[in-house]
Order: structure tokens, then sequence, then C-alpha cells
RNA sequence: GGUUGUGUAGCUCAAUUGGAUAGAGCAUCUGACUACGAAUCAGAAGGUUUAAGGUUCGACUCCUUACACGACCA
């Protein structure tokens, strides 16, 4: 099995056709980036322009005022983007000048040299530049550097970066397992990105509410119910002394088990292999279960609320253990009836229709979809049911501008059918549905399947992650002095920290392999790595405090820099811009190279300069302050992706 | 059959959204702890970006076709 929020409708009416004809799906699908659409293109001016943004727009400006002077001509915007300078080339800002020979008449050098020249004459940031081919770097005064790590300090870490045509109130929607069994690796991938997406959009300034829709009921619910009323023996989480999401998923187990032999039973005799699927007497059972649950059967409810609260204790566990929350939970058993109101408010609005077995359907092909079951003959609700009425509690709950939903990629088709059909009731909330579509994890064995036993158990896979950590803390760390508490929580620090970078360091919409080795690797590029430098950095600061340092020394004096302490403001400097891309693309993954990058700018730099046997007060001053402020940065990069760092490790 | 995603070093992933000599980690090899933390740093080696065409000053990136793997539509 794969995700949680997996279909549940298996076959729909027995019967496949292949669609005669498909028309081409509408040119303006699905746009790339995830800003914009939320708002309708509208943007609004950022509050604050951080200092290398500044830097880039006076440059630009400056390029322009060249061009004119030199040229006569102006630079067409779409030509005037100046990009970081490579690091095999001298300077910070490259003009690609290629674009530009058109329109000016001269050679891609020769337009580079003379936009240069006049900018090293005139322009009082720019300290020099060289130009390579059609490139035009432009070397920056190392004073300016000084005054942009300067600005950048006035802003603390943790300051929104503005939305920037963003959505200003989302929803994420993130985790909703099923109440059948214990969260896996899936969901992990799942709750890792929800949390951080949430994170990142807030670190923009936005509102943003994370929400969790338990599937508590359907067939599946009942096929563990039933495995326990037959199995169980009743047995409880205390009486068998083991997680309440664990007990039942044992019972869906035994439930799958016991239901595979009864159809190879059925089908030695003679039965159709598809027959046999559903006349088996369990899957029977399971359906009159569903049947009686719908009805409101008292002992089938009571039943149901039991082993259900045994799964809520097992996964709220989990979720605390790895550090994620909710701000409210959603049930499908509490929205699925309102999802029936919808179907019925399409049938009203003539945008839906019933088929001779009184079943109700969508049209979808003018979108370039299929037809699409939308509730059975006998009434009872499908998947997409429940997901009409919960779009709309939501939106009565939150008035979003932008829903966004945190499932994996083999759901694509079943999102945009729910766009689709909320556009066609007319809802005003179906353009702010967003899709975080991300890739499903696979083991070095291939896929993860429940009947073949492979799936990866996240509290398990938490466990060793964190013995792992504790491993290695006791073999190298400098933990002297810190309390048997303190070290369990360093110890699940640092363990999570390894995971949850190692899953959300891969572009969410790729499909990644998790080897288990790699996952609990605390060297190179990893989680640890990370902390690992925030904890050297942490020394460095205790130090500095201990022999009275002044971090806000006058540094004045400085005129030129180290190249790492020059790249290190670089460093330090985007992170605006690339909070912002992140939070454009959803994607945590580029938070996570950030903070990687940072790290290893910092450590190269610490390998390179010394701090405390520089003589110049004012330089070291400037070495404490930047490991401070990298510091800061570290800990803000890290928790936009849920985690957290040391003092010490 | 259709729709869709992916394909980059031995392996796992990047590549500022069309820019320079395609970068990191792991694994392999070499060097650096009596210096602020070696979970680190410096270096070597490793590539026809699946293939073939096309678009242009320039293509991993866009277009066409083919191939491989996955997902979905029943």
């Amino acid at each position: 099995m794969g995700e949680s929020r997996q279909s549940t409708a298996i076959s729909q009416n027995g019967i496949f056709r292949w669609p005669r004809h498909r028309p081409p799906v509408a040119a303006e699908s699905v746009p790339a980036i995830f800003w914009r659409r939320a708002r309708g293109g509208e943007v609004t001016a950022p509050p604050y322009l951080c200092p290398v943004q500044q830097l880039e727009s006076s440059l630009k400006t400056a390029l322009q005022t060249a061009a004119q002077a030199v040229f006569g001509l102006e630079i067409p915007a779409a030509s005037l983007t100046l990009q970081p300078t490579r690091k095999e080339f001298a300077g910070s800002f490259t003009l690609v000048t290629f674009p530009l020979t058109k329109a000016f008449g001269k050679g891609p050098e020769q337009i580079g040299q003379a936009l240069g020249e006049w900018l090293k004459a005139h322009e009082p940031r720019v300290s020099g530049y060289n130009v390579v081919k059609g490139f035009l770097n432009l070397e920056i005064a190392d004073a300016e550097w000084l005054a942009v790590f300067n600005q950048l300090r006035a802003q603390p870490a943790t300051a929104p970066m503005g939305t920037d045509g963003g959505p200003q109130n989302v929803v994420v929607e993130y985790s909703s397992p099923n109440t059948n069994k214990p969260l896996h690796l899936g969901h992990l991938r799942n709750n890792f990105l929800g949390y951080s997406v949430a994170e990142i959009l807030k670190a923009t300034g936005a509102t943003v509410s994370k929400v969790n829709l338990v599937n508590d009921r359907g067939i599946h619910i009942c096929k563990s119910m039933l495995g326990y009323q037959r199995f169980g023996h009743n047995e409880t989480p205390a009486s068998a002394g083991i997680k309440g999401d664990h007990l039942v998923g044992k019972y869906y187990v035994l439930f799958e088990k016991h239901y595979r032999e009864e159809v190879k039973q059925l089908e030695a005799e003679g039965v159709a292999a598809d027959i046999a699927k559903r006349q088996a007497p369990l899957m029977l059972d399971a359906q009159q279960m569903l049947q009686q649950w719908e009805a409101g059967d008292e002992e089938v409810v009571a039943l149901w609320r039991q082993m259900n609260g045994w799964v809520y204790e097992g996964h709220n566990a989990t979720y605390k253990a790895i550090g994620v929350d909710f701000d409210k939970f959603y049930y499908e058993s509490g929205t699925y009836l309102l999802g029936k109101e919808r179907v019925e408010e399409g049938m009203n609005k003539g945008v839906f229709f019933n088929k001779e077995n009184g079943s109700v359907w969508v049209d979808l092909q003018a979108e370039g979809l299929d037809e699409k079951l939308l509730l059975r003959g006998d009434g009872t609700s499908v998947y997409i049911t429940q997901d009409l009425g919960t779009a709309e509690l939501k939106y009565q709950d939150f008035g979003y501008d932008s829903s966004i939903y945190v499932i994996a990629d083999e759901q694509n088709y079943h999102m945009q059918v729910l766009q689709a059909t909320l556009k066609k009731l007319g809802k005003p909330y179906a353009d702010a549905i967003h899709h975080l579509s991300y890739g499903m994890v696979d083991l070095p064995t291939g896929k993860m399947k429940t009947r073949e036993g492979t799936v990866v158990d996240a509290d398990e896979l938490v466990r060793d992650v964190v013995a792992a950590a504790k491993a290695a803390t006791l073999e190298k760390g400098k933990t002297e002095g810190l309390s048997d508490a303190e070290l369990e929580e360093l110890y699940h620090m640092l363990g999570l920290g390894a995971l949850k970078y190692y899953l959300l360091k891969v572009d969410p919409k790729k499909r990644m392999l998790f080897n288990p080795e790699e996952s609990v690797s605390l060297e190179g590029h990893t989680g640890p790595f990370i902390q690992y430098s925030h904890a050297r950095i942490a020394a460095i600061r205790r130090k500095a405090a201990e022999l009275g340092i002044d971090e806000t020394a006058d540094w004045s004096s400085i005129t030129s820099l180290e190249g790492t302490e020059r790249e290190l403001v670089q460093e330090l400097a985007r992170y605006a811009s690339v909070v912002a891309e992140a939070a454009r693309n959803l994607s945590p993954a580029v938070i996570a190279q950030y903070a990687y990058d940072l790290a290893k700018a910092y450590n190269r730099f610490y390998a390179e300069v010394s701090i405390f046997q520089e003589t110049d007060v004012a330089k070291r001053s400037l070495r404490v302050a930047l490991s401070a402020r990298v510091g800061e940065q570290i800990k803000q990069s890290l928790k936009l992706l849920g985690m957290q760092v040391p003092e010490r490790m």
C-alpha cells in the first residue's frame, strides 16, 4: 500500500472501457509556480528589501545609466538580470551581455568592457570588473559587503520576509492517515513536508493553519474492526503492551491474511478470481459492517469508537515524537454527509447527472478528464464525496486564499477531478486549491507493500535513527555537563534531524530512494553536519563571552575581507531570496540546500581564519559577529525544516 | 490504449528556472588535530546529462520522435 488518503474506490461499476475520444488538456493547466495563482497575479510590495536586493537594484540602475552614457540606449528589462558570479571568477554579480549585442550593435565583450569601465569610474560600490566572453563580472568593494552585513544584523533572522504576491491566508492539509494502521515511512515524508511548508509560508508572513483530515471510515476501517472481532479476544493496547495503532494494524493484517486464504479456497473450488474476491465471506461481512456503521448500529459504532481511540492515541504519540502538530483535525466521518449535500447541490444546479442505477456522476470530459462517479447507486459515498464536503468546511472555517493538499503524486488525477468538480459547482475557492504533489518513497528492495511486509514503520525508524545518534555521540560527542535528560533530548534531536533532513533535501516532486544506512548517517550532506556547525558556533560564542569580546565593535578600520569572510556575508545575505524561492515552489529542499551551503561556508571560514588568535580587535570582533549571525540563520533555516539545533553535541 | 511524471559521476541527490569549465555527499585514494570542536577542512579521481534530431549567440533546462522505469484512468 502507498500513502494514506489512498483512494479506496477500487471498482466502481466493474466494467471498464477506454474512452473513445479525449480532448486535449486545456492549455492553461497547472502553473509551475505556486505563487501568483493564489492571488490572481496581484503583487503587493514586499515590506522590506533585504540588503543584497537593495544592492542589486542600485547596480541595475547604475547599469542603465551606464548604457545611456556609453551607448545612448536602454537595456531591456528582460536582459537586465544580475546573477551571482560563479566561484571560479572574480566578482559578485554578473551581467550576461549576449542578449544586448543586437540592440547595441556591438560584440558581447565590447559591451561588457564599456559598461564595466564606466561603472568602475562612476559607481563607488563597484571596485572592479572583468569580462569573460559575454559575461560582465562586477566586483563589489569590501566596504560595501561590510555595510550589507551591518544592515543584515539590524534585522533578526526570524523576521518575516514578506509575502510578495503570495497567499496570505493558507491552509495546509497534511498527514491525513487512515485509522487502521500505524504511520510508516511514506507518512513521514508527508508529515515533514507539510509541517515544513507551513513553516516556510509563515516565514513569509502569511497566516498558516495546519489541518489533518483523518480517514476514519470506510471499508478498510471495517476490515481491521472485523479482524479484531474475529481474532482479537478482547485484547487492548494495555493488555497486549503495544501501542494502539500497532494493535489495530495487527488486526488489519490478520484480516487480509484470512481474507486471502478464503479467496484462494474459492478459487480452488473453481470460482473466477474477481468474483472470489468479491464473494469471500470476510469481504461480505466487512461490507455488511460498513452498512451497519452508516446505519448507526450501536455495537458497531461502539467498537469503531474504541478502536479509533486506540489509533489516535498511537498516532498522537508518533506526531509528538516526530515534532509535528495541527491546528485542527477533520474527520471523514464528520464531513462525508456534508459532501453528499454538495452532490445534491450539483444535481440541483444541473452540473451533475444520474445514471440508470441512481448513481451520481460529473462529466469532466471538456476539462480533459473522464466522467467521474460522485455517489454510488445505493447512496453510499465514495472517496471524493467527502473531499467535496471537507473543502467546503475548511473554507467556512478559514476563508483561505490558498488551500494546500500535501498528497502523494499517485493522486494527481484525483486532485484534478476534485478541483474541476468544485469549479463546476461554482465554488469561489476552487481556484485556491493547490495540490502539493510529492513522489513516493522507494526502498532499495522496491516499493513498500503492506502485504509483503516491506513497510518501514515510522516508530521503529525513529527508534533506529535516535539509537544511531546516541552511539555516535557516545563515541565522539563533547557533552560534558549535560544531564541524562538533556542527553536523551540531544540524541532525539540529532536522530530526528538526520531523518528529517534526509527526507526533505530531495525535491518534493521527485520520487526518492530510502537507503536505511544513509538515513542514519551523520556525516557529509546531512542534518547533523549542519547541527554540528551550530554547536561549533555555540562554543565560539561561549568563549567569546568569557573573553568579553564585543560583537558590536567599530569595524570601520577594516578595509578588506578574507575570501571566506566575503563568501560568508554573501551566503548570509541571500537568505531572504532563498525563503522566497522555497515559498514560491513549496519546496523545503531549497531551504535544506541553503542551510547546507551556509554551514559548509562557515566550516571553510572556520578552518582558514583564526578568531581568537587574531590580534586586530576589529577583525576579531567581526569574526565573532559573523559566527553569531551564521548560527542564528542556521537555527532559523533548520526551524523551517522542523529541526532543532544543539548548543553542544 | 490514453494521461502524466521521471531519466545527470559506481550510488544518493544539486544545478540561481535558457548562461561560463554540469556541482555536492557517500564509496575509493592522498594530506591536515601540542592551534577557537577532525560529526571538520584541503586535494585527487570519477560525466557523450538515456538516444537521435530541432530551436539560438548559448540547451541538463524549451520543441519533436524513440527508449527505459513509475503513477494514474477500469
